[in-house]
DNA sequence: GAGTGGTCTAGACCACTGT
DNA sequence: CAGTGGTCTAGACCACTCC
């Protein structure tokens, strides 16, 4: 006598197929037995079927259409983004020519992404500061902002999307009349130039990054499957003179992300 | 007459109690009202009433005990992990002498935790290099190499946790023996002066930040609730001569950490 | 033992997709 | 139209926790 397998069913419904998926008998692409097939197949009711198949969207492994079948997820290729020499070549460009600027990816704001894979979208509005930004700022909360949001979406099947949040201190920037409508986007430099207009200089920025699951609207823009967790990236730039001047927070769907930062060491020994 | 609403029922039950929840009605910790009592107070089914419960249980807002009750999520303190800093403080450690290196924290390997904190584990083991690591070594798939697999588990409630598993090329460290067994972990100085013992100096480090759904045996040691995510970092170190010498991913759960990356920029101009 | 969440059944109707 | 997954019901038994 074998022993028994004292799991739910479900439970081994779902680790059946996952070895299926993952020794490739039901490659990417493809459906699984639909939902009544595969509780006649192993005798056991729909509703545990379907929890068994809910257990392997939580894995990531399937996702399910609505009035089509169950499918094998293909593995999202993930974008790897440097932040350490992007930043640093923002930065540089602020100073050459407008129409260099124009052509190599002014648009790529937190996003890395070029105009040409995707429709940009960009919304301008004041509000007050919220006493979690407020912090990061060091300024009174209520505080005026001029709150920047944006977000892609994609032309190309599989194209990256993305959606981020910049908060800029109103009154810092509010000397120069162009930077505070989003009829100028996407703005020709990025940010750097923007705040180059209104003499200020970024000295270093801080990424803190962080996973959780999608707000609401997150996960529309972003096309998240349920159970899908997000990235998030808090970019916090601060000037020469040692005051934040930006923050912002972007958003990407966490199972297409590699964020990559290459750290230089100082050497032991200095002949 | 109000519009009708028409989503479905569990939805907005959902929704009602995320938003008791977020109106502080439901405090942290206070148990939502039992299955069969919310169906009779709704007029629904407890298995809708349950699914409305998974539902918050995937927005991460409440947490199911078997016996007791589904009660209201405290939101996880962060962990803060500096990684740059960390890594360069790592390094200089290195020609200190040993009674400093054992005292400052000589276990932290890739966690950042002190030996006070929580019990620490450590495996070594011999394997030959799966395909996706050899990649990254630059070596034939199957080259020796020796595996080292860390975890901790909390002493005290609410510690961190962590699991990380390290690669190094087996004949590049084996002329010292005392790195091939576990038996002198925590290693006083941490991978530094292990790989210093046999003449490497690391000059670069190089972040790769991935979040995805726990393995199995990752979901047991860093007790993640269902539905959650964990953050991997896979650390990799090149040596002076250009060769990678250590390929190390870390595990972490993803609602109690953030990765923290403070970037230096180059200043316009240089007086 | 009473009450909790976890598993499971056998049905039903619906919304959506393809042909 | 038939077939798919999504919602929903009204029950049942179980494992676990706490008194």
């Amino acid at each position: 006598m074998t022993e028994r397998d004292w799991r739910p069913r479900y439970v081994q419904l779902a680790e059946e197929l996952r070895e299926k998926i993952q020794r490739g008998e039901l490659p990417a692409g493809e459906p699984l037995p639909s939902e009544p097939e595969l509780a006649e197949q192993t005798g056991i009711s729909r509703t545990s079927v379907r929890n068994a198949i809910r257990q392997l969207r939580e894995w990531g492994l399937v996702r399910a259409e609505q009035g089509r079948g169950t499918f094998v997820r293909r593995p999202k290729v993930r974008v790897k983004r440097r932040n350490i020499e992007r930043y640093q070549w923002e930065k540089g460009r602020v100073h050459e020519p407008e129409e260099t600027r124009r052509q190599t990816g002014g648009t790529e704001h937190d996003t890395g992404l070029t105009v040409n894979d995707l429709k940009f979208h960009a919304k301008y509005q004041e509000l007050p500061a919220p006493a979690e930004i407020a912090d990061v700022f060091g300024i009174p909360a209520g505080t005026k902002l001029l709150q920047r949001t944006y977000w892609t979406s994609a032309k190309a099947e599989d194209a990256p999307l993305s959606m981020s949040r910049s908060y800029l201190i109103y009154d810092l920037v509010a000397s120069n009349p162009d930077l505070l409508s989003d009829a100028n986007e996407p703005w020709p430099g990025g940010t750097h130039h923007q705040l180059w207009t209104v003499g200020i200089e970024v000295d270093r920025i801080t990424d803190h990054v962080v996973a959780r699951p999608p707000a609401p609207d997150e996960s529309e823009i972003l096309r998240t499957e349920s159970g899908d967790w997000v990235l998030v990236l808090r970019k916090v730039s601060t000037s020469t003179d040692g005051k934040v001047v930006e923050v912002a927070d972007a958003v990407y769907p966490a199972d297409r992300t590699e964020l990559v930062y290459n750290i230089q060491l100082n050497r032991w020994s200095q002949a």
